[in-house]
DNA sequence: GCGACAG
DNA sequence: ATCTTGTCGC
């Protein structure tokens, strides 16, 4: 099995592959979300990836996979958590998106290598990453309205590794940052534009619904 | 040594 | 992550 030092320098590995850059499609046609979803009293989690309309933000594909984690939660280690279920839920799709937005950060992590980072180097494709708190890094708070945002910065060396944006006014902000393939400044713009009348994008709010409904349907099963 | 620590 | 509906407060 997987060891806690192999897992880090198996990330120092794969960060070195990553591509800070925007490498999008020209239109981008399909975003995802994905998620993961824990059972209270077992091992086993449901993962998911829904595949949204990037113009209507209509539904337009469901993978998910269900199966028992064999990886601790230790912070920074996250992704190796939960990749091998969203990977099994990855391979039931026949479409595909052209980014994924991922529940967790990307680049703002404490060795730049989050769930986000790991997801896109493996599948080599656009991702970001959209946390609800807090990994690593400083910042101020950003002004009240939705739009409004501030720079997080790499407690060491000051490097601009994410963005607290408010999507909402007067709510809580959420931590923007690159996971692959992508700009810090096209992930936030696109975290704004699939975040409509809730706190969350619509991709995690979806993939957070269906994950939680594949665990229950599985456990139903058993 | 102490606090912080994605989901 | 999980607990968790109605309720308190702006």
């Amino acid at each position: 099995m997987l060891t806690e030092q192999d897992a880090i320098r198996l990330q120092e590995t794969l960060r070195q592959q990553v591509i800070p850059t925007d490498v999008l499609p020209a239109q981008l046609n399909i975003v995802a979300g994905v998620d993961v979803e824990y059972d209270k009293d077992s091992d086993l989690i449901a993962g998911a990836i829904v595949l949204l309309d990037y113009h209507t933000r209509e539904t337009l594909a469901i993978a998910t996979h269900c199966m028992q984690v064999e990886f601790p939660y230790i912070p920074g280690l996250f992704s190796f958590r939960e990749m091998p279920v969203l990977l099994e839920a990855w391979y039931k799709l026949s479409t595909f998106p052209d980014v994924i937005i991922c529940d967790g950060h990307g680049w703002a992590h404490p060795r730049r290598f989050g769930l986000a980072c790991h997801l896109g180097v493996t599948l080599d494709r656009p991702t970001l990453g959209c946390g609800k708190t807090r990994l690593t890094g400083h910042f101020e708070a950003p002004a009240v309205e939705r739009g409004s945002l501030s720079p997080l910065l790499a407690e060491d060396n000051g490097e601009h590794i994410g963005n607290v944006l408010r999507t909402q006014t007067g709510i809580n902000p959420v931590f923007v940052s690159a996971g692959h393939k992508i700009s810090l400044a096209a992930a936030t713009s696109l975290v704004l534009q699939m975040t409509t009348e809730y706190r969350l994008p619509e991709t995690t709010r979806k993939a957070d619904q269906y994950a939680r409904e594949a665990l229950l349907q599985y456990k139903g099963m058993l």
